[in-house]
DNA sequence: ATAAACTTTCACAAATCATTGAAAGTTTAA
DNA sequence: TTAAACTTTCAATGATTTGTGAAAGTTTAT
């Protein structure tokens, strides 16, 4: 496999793995390409290598930023923008954790708890509502706080929490 | 908050949270349907708790069973097929983490492997590529032995672990 | 102040994905 | 075997998401 068929390789199965979780194609596909580049790109770059038009290329570089994954490079003499990605994986991790733990696991767990806090009837159903949303909320709770500690820990924790999970 | 609405509330909440997760908005509202319930149901109430029709219902709950989280239930005397989820969230969870292992991080896992193995010819490109599609593929293979780890165990390994992660 | 260089927005178009419902298929009971 | 009871399939349709490109906006240099 020659360099170019291995770097769309990349980019696509990358970009396909966003729209599985919920992150659109070029999204992915943009933070992919910036991640194996050697340098810095600008929106042009970016439409021609991905075959995307300007419109997108700007929404969705918006969105990495906003994510906190990709940033503004100022090229000295330049008028144009450039973009970066986050170039240490366990970094990007840990971003992206932090972003999915805010944006999907607290609204669920906030529901969860309204749930599972509602007044006892006594009836059955009543009790088996509030008792598996109870049990939701408490796996939840703990997901997310392995998560956040993903994110508040230096960047070795991963490697050092395995050990211990398998010693 | 009464029965009716809490239950609302919860099964719409896990439905959007479905479809942020890439699994249908339907597919996941049977799930939470059926996770409340205090016994089995049939395609029919399950169509007429969620207005949806009798197609869609039969395609979900199929779907439900090849994931391994719905089994049909024979009532004695009875024609139709009833339907039951897994009601354990440990085990629900452990079944949930084995697919996506095997649907998701697989795939990609070996699409890193074969991007990052390819040659070096020596040029600047060549190697970041190599040098980043390692790095990721490291990374997913440490989440993805957390995640196999998470389905061979006992039920309270989750619960274990934490302990050891946090002491 | 003006114009060139560049970025963002947004109405519309295109593509993708989910849902329906009726027809075809299957199972069961008699 | 037949017919009733039930389930599955799938082409058509509807809904939602994503992408486009031209126009509007912004910044910078002069």
């Amino acid at each position: 496999m020659e360099y170019k068929e291995a770097k769309d390789k990349f980019i696509s199965t990358w970009g396909s793995l966003g729209t599985l979780w919920g992150i659109n194609k070029a999204m992915a596909q943009i933070q992919a390409l910036l991640f194996i580049s050697t340098k810095p790109l600008s929106t042009e770059e970016i439409m021609e290598e991905l075959q995307i038009s300007r419109g997108n290329t700007s929404m969705n570089v918006r969105q990495l930023i906003d994510w906190g994954i990709v940033t503004k490079e100022l090229v000295p003499g330049e008028r144009k923008e450039y973009f970066t990605t986050e170039k240490d994986v366990q970094e990007l991790a840990r971003v992206i954790a932090k972003e999915r733990s805010r944006r999907e696991i607290q609204p669920v767990i906030k529901t969860l708890k309204e749930v599972s806090t509602i007044k006892d009837d006594g009836t059955e159903k009543t009790r088996e509502l509030i008792k598996q949303t109870k049990a939701l909320h408490d796996l939840a709770d703990t997901a997310d706080m392995m998560l956040n500690k993903l994110v508040n820990q230096n960047q070795n924790w991963l490697t050092k929490s395995i050990f211990k999970i398998f010693k």
